[in-house]
DNA sequence: ACTGATTATCGTAATATTGCAATATATAAA
DNA sequence: TTTATATATTGCAATATTACGATAATCAGT
């Protein structure tokens, strides 16, 4: 019926989907990328770097933001938007955790 | 629109993407993890395993193939799923990668 | 060939996502 | 206070996802 039955799940495994879900979009890894590439954490500079309105970089922006992935902070005129370390450390860890578990399996 | 303008990112961009969409839901966490628990690459134990109905899980299996996460090959009358380590190397150094790239920022 | 078991596909309803124009809000500068 | 700049919200159309009953396809054993 379209709902997601996140109920039946874990917290664990829905704070994960969660995370993978607001990256799983092309142009939410892209501005992942650009604030990783630019030193300070400029705002508004992603809305001329992609190829995408102003009011779609902002919805993206926010579903980075409830994901935990980003955190925004307001800079006078403007927003400073960066990632957020301890979140992009949890994703990384659930995955180094699974792959290292998958070594010791002979299987396929 | 709801179209994804794919084209605008990177090859690299979208595969990401495309990996993290894959994972991007409670059901679909479950059944890796389901996959990484079991000893052998026992199928239709999912069906058992998980609160949804088999055509339910079929659908996520196929999406979780078509990722390219998980890979599945025929064993008599059922089918033996597991997960394509590859591909969760890929991702897991994605992550990596990033957060390491991060160390050597100060912002926010 | 028939039966049972396993998995895939089809059809469809409910809901979510994507994208953007128009508009609102908020702050800086004049 | 007016104006410009930056970001968020609203509303809506197009499309995608999620879930499952019904059904099909495939193969093992009889």
């Amino acid at each position: 019926m379209g709902i997601s039955k996140t109920e039946h799940f874990s917290e664990n495994q829905n704070d994960i989907a969660t995370i993978a879900k607001a990256l799983g979009h092309p142009a939410r890894i892209a501005i992942m990328e650009y604030l990783m590439s630019v030193d300070s954490c400029i705002c508004g500079d992603i809305v001329n770097e992609l190829p995408l309105a102003q009011p779609t970089i902002s919805q993206h922006l926010k579903e980075l933001k409830n994901a935990g992935l980003i955190k925004g902070s307001i800079e006078g005129n403007a927003i400073c938007y960066c990632i957020n370390e301890t979140c992009l450390e949890t994703i990384m860890n659930y995955f180094m955790n699974m792959a290292s578990k998958l070594k010791k399996k002979t299987c396929c």
